[in-house]
RNA sequence: GGUGGGGUAUCCAAGUGGCUAAAGGGCGCGGACUGUAAAUCCGUUCGGGUAACCGUUCGCCGGUUCGAAACCGGCCCCCACCA
């Protein structure tokens, strides 16, 4: 199957930017990021970014395609990705999907949205309900939409219960009916066969890769590239700003900028518990 | 040497007589997840047991009490200030 498109993937600091470079260089094929912080312009030293002067001449998609000061999500992935998917094969080349963040990844595999198109007023609505009782209001407003909606719902994520009760009212259906329609959908990036490789490495490796690759991001200038998109607007990005280096960047820098190791060691952490979590989403999500 | 503060489970940290195997948080582990996903949310976290329950625990030793992490005495460490 010399057609198939290899999707590389792994936990961070795991080393399947290296090994999507080598695979894609051997057959000759273009790379799509699947990575739902390398898609910001600027946001290239804590997202460790390949340079454009290592990506050995290969054509990259899906990188800085989205300012820091504006939201991107998975529609906007799928839209764009599918976009460059249909152009590279249209070239006649192969693609090489590369990338750890596994809800973006999904949707090379099926559908992650559907098509119900919710109104500003409904999403204000909701908004406003979220706002005055939290997540006990939006469960108790979703309940009233539809009684069943408990069985399938998790109420107690106010995140959840929102995007359900707009796609319910928006719809006029039940949650049940929403998720058995949703559940239908084809894979938003078509048809094709597909050869998922999972990258990984057991503990005793992944420690210290990821102690000097974070050790690697603060000397190289973290802390500037930050500022630099703090400017930009990052922190009007709620994803953006969250993201792993950065946040915890952004939280040293307005602390007054006192003992980098306890920065250095903060990174560590959350990109080690990142690891920990990508490692389940493939495990529960991307795997039968 | 003196004065004050402190020693609680893997870490931080509440708790001043029973309802405490011990709040809360972190870490770890498990799980969910259709538009913030590197996010959000849930469960679990002394040992054994499916459980009832049993065993061991709050610096150490001893005491008071029906009963102590908590009260009393002694001791050992740590921190701050004074000398």
């Amino acid at each position: 199957m010399p057609n198939k498109v290899i999707i590389i993937t792994g936990p961070t600091a795991s080393g399947k930017t290296e090994t999507a470079l080598d695979v894609a260089e051997e057959i000759g094929a273009e790379i799509i990021s699947c990575d739902s912080v390398q898609v910001y312009k600027g946001m290239d030293i804590g997202s460790a970014k390949p340079h454009v002067s290592e990506r050995r001449g290969l054509r990259h998609h899906l990188m800085d395609v989205a300012e820091v000061s504006e939201h991107f999500n998975v529609q906007e992935y799928v839209l764009k990705a599918r976009a460059a998917f249909d152009e590279i094969r249209a070239r006649g080349k192969r693609v090489v999907v590369a990338g750890g963040s596994g809800f973006y990844l999904k949707a090379w595999f099926s559908a992650v949205t559907d098509e119900i198109s919710v109104s500003e007023d409904i999403r204000a609505q909701c908004r406003r309900i979220e706002e005055r009782g939290g997540a006990p209001a939006l469960a108790e407003k979703l309940l009233s939409l539809d009684p069943d909606a408990g069985k399938f719902v998790d109420m107690m994520n106010p995140r959840r219960t929102f995007r359900a009760i707009e796609r319910v009212m928006a719809s006029g259906k039940k949650v049940s009916e929403i998720l058995s329609e949703f559940k239908k959908l084809p894979c938003p990036m078509g048809e094709f066969e597909r050869d998922l490789r999972i990258i990984d490495r057991p503990d005793s490796e992944m420690d210290p890769r990821i102690a000097e690759r974070t050790r690697k991001m603060i000397n190289s200038g973290l802390v500037d590239e930050t500022r630099k998109l703090i400017s930009q607007g990052i922190l009007q990005n709620p994803s953006a700003k969250n993201s792993i280096g950065y946040r915890e960047t952004i939280a040293w820098l307005s602390a007054g900028s006192q003992d980098e190791g306890a920065l250095f060691s903060d990174i560590v952490k959350s990109t080690l518990s990142l690891a920990k979590k990508q490692r389940k989403y493939f495990k529960n999500s991307l795997t039968e």
